[in-house]
RNA sequence: CGAGCUGGCCAGGCAGUCGCUGCCCGGUUGCUGGUUUUGCGCAGUUUUGCGUGAAUUCGGCACCAGGUGGAGGAAAGUCCGGGCUCCAAAGAGCAAAGCGCCAGGUAACGCCUGGGGGGUGAAAGCCCACGGAAAGUGCAGCAGAGAGUAGACCGCCUAAGCGCAUAGCGCCGGUAAGGGUGAAAGGGUGCGGUAAGAGCGCACCGCGCGACUGGUAACAGUUCGUGGCAUGGUAAACCCCGCUUGGAGCAAGGCCAAAUAGGGACCCUUCGGUGUGGCUCGCACUGGGUCCGGGUAGGCUGCUUGAGGUUGAUAGUGAUAUCAAUCCCAGAUGAAUGACUGUCCCAGACAGAACCCGGCUUAUCGGCCAGCUCGAUUU
RNA sequence: GGCUGGAUGGCAGAGUGGUCAUGCAGCGGACUGCAACUCCGUUAACGCCGGUUCGAUUCCGACUCCAGCCU
């Protein structure tokens, strides 16, 4: 197992592991156009759930770009990331953006969620 | 060469690194299920049964390595038509809905092909929900005299008859040629005719009916006969005629199954009730007896070999069909087909499979090929 | 993915083949010392594009958008 794989393990598959990081979400990060939550995973395990809704992106194109670009921040940041389950959320307008600009918004976004979780620890 | 029309095809390429997924092949790997042989223990009269250990061999899952495949012409809208599944073995009648020139194609269609008719364009071509209004009912505001058994507002006429009493006026009337209204005013043009007019008569055009000819038919015809001429519009108003349609949908349906609640399956009976698609019939369930399984979360399946693609031959004007050879060409399930870097060019539009096909419609950068029309020029 | 329903002034909400009610809101006026209430008047709409019809908000087709149901 290399450490950029991104098989079934990593993600959330089913309403139960997605219930659980939306009712008891630790983490909080967000930009205009995506919201991130996140929570501690008992087993130690990093997983990721997208939930990009038809009602902000409007074409299935763009959902999927979109979902593509997101895996493949989270495989080349999940060192980073290490025993979190992660819920990112879009939010409306997140199809007009290019590639470049989804990109950096991510990894802006787990280096934050990555700060707030290192403070939370020192406490 | 320019302008245009029709049909068909393509949908960025290449290299490297990382990543996802289906299938195939392999593994001194791990877990797990079975086959065969055999050791030991127990039971038994024996065949043998149970427990346990070893070897053997066949799978399944995970992991690793390699190979190979991995969105579209519209995958879209869900507007039609089918397959498939369940509802009863999907049946009968009514109701309701859809379609509508003719012939053919097809599994079927509201699609396609060919033909006819109408419209449009200079032409190639393009467009058309294109049955019936002499079966019946309804509708047409406003305007207008009159809106469907036509109709005297203005106008025209005053021959015949009557009155005044005389180139005239009035009464009784006549008249659809002209004006005006309207979306629409009941064949058109000309001549005759007349008081003025009128298919009143005639000629030509148009129209209806019948015959004949051509065509499978729709329909057509410098054809013949006949009728003075009707049958205004609206059926995407009700309707009539002909044809078609049972309803739901893969979140259909089937299987395995934590939890939880009390029912569930089979047999017998048919008064009432409930349900199945809008109603009726019909059918199923509810009632009594006997026996224990049923099922949510979740998982598996349905799930991709098909009215299939490619090439060729044959039949046909064509849609298409038949035959032969050959190929296997996405199958995901929080949902794969991507990201980054470099490079080339004509600089990449619209856009992402979700059970599967046939169409239609809508979105769309740019390019290629073939055929046709018109114009210009040269020989 | 599949299946339904809808779109009418700023808002709510009837309606029908012939220039679309009604209520609230807005604006102007009357009443009042000023307001409220009440009364009178007034502005403003059939989602978009085609077709059928003399005429479409209504009938038919396509498009756009908004709700709801099935897991």
């Amino acid at each position: 197992m290399t450490e950029l794989g991104f098989g079934k393990e990593r993600r959330l598959l089913t309403a139960t592991d997605y219930q659980s990081v939306f009712n008891g979400a630790s983490f909080r990060v967000s930009r205009r156009q995506i919201l991130i939550l996140a929570n501690e995973n008992p087993s130690g395990k990093t997983r990721i759930g997208l939930v990009i809704a038809k009602k902000h992106v409007r074409l299935a194109v763009q959902r999927n770009r979109l979902k593509r670009l997101t895996r493949e921040s989270f495989r080349h940041h999940q060192q980073l990331l290490n025993g979190l389950d992660i819920v990112m959320l879009a939010r409306g307008g997140l199809d007009k953006l290019d590639n470049d600009a989804v990109t950096n918004m991510l990894e802006q976004l787990w280096q934050d969620l990555c700060k707030r979780r290192n403070h939370n620890a020192r406490q």
